[in-house]
DNA sequence: TACAATAAAGATAACGTTTTCAAAAATGAA
DNA sequence: TTCATTTTTGAAAACGTTATCTTTATTGTA
């Protein structure tokens, strides 16, 4: 049915290890030749069986991306189609092509990428986030493995290349504008704690609260997967303290909407009565209302990052382990006021 | 490096073949010789590769996905990784991996396109976009290649299995729900017009009108893919109108947010100064502020439908063009109210 | 003009499967 | 037993490339 090597090479007059060096663009080819070659290539309608060419240079040009597990909402988060986009943006251009793996639990994801390595179909793998003690992160590691990951390692942080941002320098420094603001009580809610991410920007937010001699609480931490059931309550609570916050650090725009709609039910108004900060700056946090101050976290240049990099490892796997880290901005909105200070 | 099946035939002290077809669960094989050709591969942590099977087989056991241009924010809309989710759950069990194809241009997502089928990586594309006159159906339709679109063609819609919702009586039902709280001024705000999903829900907005004697005037419509700049103006005007609607139907719920944040700018609540109802109903639509009324159209099913769709289609190249259909419903939330009747 | 270099092209063996065709082994009927 | 079936296996040729050798053609130099 489809054109081959073969077929052009006659058509050509030549052998199909000439077409095949002059698909290569390999030097020691005449230009008379390549142009022939070139011309019946064209004419025959011909393009490479991509299969082939996996078998016979044991490299498939394909890289790998591998999404959380999805049982909840988290993946509707605008955050994974923009690195999504982001990665495609370096394969596209470096011809490489993205398999996708998804799956509903964390079983499922590590039978999918064994699935992938193990039938050579990839050439390496991107993981869009970053757990605790995460089987994946550990499978690949002994198989010895090319893989980056979006995010912050958990463990063996020198051993695995990644992009990330300064998480915790932006969760101190957006919690230090809540803080110049007036801000003394100050409330984090975060992901799970198994997400490095939340850690990392939960530590930036004990930072700033301690250099600026402000009380770091255990009742001011929230931390909930499922925002509209768990959420709710967590956040009643959070406001039927003795002292309740009049800041809030929340680590996703995402989240950040779920929350100003709850503080609403409780009577609060953002940023009115209460100033909320928040992390990625998806496009849902221009348009949603208040537009949130939020820290820019650059979600397209992560994945371009981490595309760049491992098609550099998949190229040389002596390539040493690397961190990027790239650059966060803080996009100020309106979600956040000056306290007024009560003058007693 | 890796072990193939010529070493698990040594082991087991068989032929190649009679390994590939242990494999292949073949049924002319002896009870004992597969129970010793298994034993070999779990022995020797034997795994096809997938390229060579793909090569022997002419088939490669994955499907294409191709997401619509990126180049503006619609990407971030969460309805991508949840259609996603859902043909990856059908996929996976299935054994299908999932080859991911965007661009910023519809000229480089064309070019993906053809690189994927030209190159034999993939056996069938779904299509999650349906646009007015694509190049990618045409081309795909013209090399007889299987596919499904997520959404209705544009054209030759019997020759193109699909599936969809009802979008004309979604946006129907919809916008009458609307009448029926009393609203006679409703307006329809959509994105671009080249989607046909956007036509199909104007469509229902329109019968609605008709069927109740309500008028359907050109200045209620507008139509905007970059909410953020040219909405803003295209909301003031439809609210300095002399008769301003009480009603809104948007197409997606994305866009309701941001039409909600741009009508509080011009001083009008919702839903107490306006209602609105929209479609999608993803999580966020949920979780906003107000909560939203709005078409569950059961992404995830369509997600799932479409991944059976095609890969019957690709195991049998016979299987006529299908068109399924899967149901909506209406998920009540707050954006809505009764219409008081101005007593004059 | 002859002889080494060098450049260009061809032959052929991988790559790891599947599949067709043929052979051997087991079974059953006569 | 023996011959015809029927199972079960093996041998070998695809599948479409790339890459390693060779071989042949083209230079340049003495």
């Amino acid at each position: 049915m489809g054109v081959t090597i073969k077929d052009v090479a006659k058509a050509a007059g030549v052998a199909p290890s000439t077409v095949s060096r002059v698909i290569a663009d390999h030097p020691r080819i005449s230009l008379s030749t390549k142009k022939r070659v070139k011309k019946a290539m064209k004419e025959m309608g011909y393009h490479p069986n991509a299969n082939a060419r996996s078998l016979a240079n044991k490299s498939s040009q394909s890289i790998g991306v591998v999404m959380p597990a999805g049982a909840d909402n988290a993946l509707q988060n605008p955050f994974f189609p923009e690195v999504l986009r982001g990665i495609s943006r370096i394969a596209h251009s470096m011809d490489y092509s993205l398999l996708l793996n998804t799956g509903e639990t964390d079983k499922e994801i590590l039978e999918g990428v064994q699935r992938m390595v193990h039938s050579n179909r990839t050439d390496g793998i991107i993981l869009l986030y970053s757990q605790l003690d995460d089987p994946v992160v550990n499978f690949l590691l002994e198989y010895d493995f090319p893989f980056v990951i979006v995010g912050k390692p958990s463990d063996r942080i020198d051993e695995i290349t990644h992009v990330d941002n300064d998480n915790v320098r932006g969760g101190k420094e957006i919690t230090e504008h809540l803080i110049k603001q007036g801000h003394e009580r100050i409330a984090f809610i975060g992901g799970s704690q198994d997400l490095v991410v939340t850690v990392d920007r939960m530590k930036g937010y004990q930072l700033a609260l301690e250099e600026a001699g402000l009380p770091y609480l255990e009742e001011y931490r929230i931390h909930t997967e499922f925002l509209e059931s768990g959420g709710q309550q967590a956040v009643n609570e959070l406001f039927s303290l003795e002292e309740p916050p009049t800041g809030l650090v929340v680590t996703d725009d995402l989240m950040s909407i779920g929350v100003v709609s709850m503080l609403e039910k409780c009577g609060k108004l953002v940023p009115e009565d209460i100033s909320l900060v928040s992390f990625n700056n998806v496009y849902l946090s221009e348009i949603t209302r208040p537009p949130l101050t939020t820290v820019d976290i650059h979600i397209y240049e992560l994945g371009q990052q981490a595309a760049k990099c491992l098609i550099e490892k998949v190229k040389d796997k002596s390539e040493p382990a690397k961190r990027v880290i790239v650059p966060y901005t803080i996009q100020h909105r309106s979600s956040t006021k000056e306290r007024e200070v009560p003058s007693y």
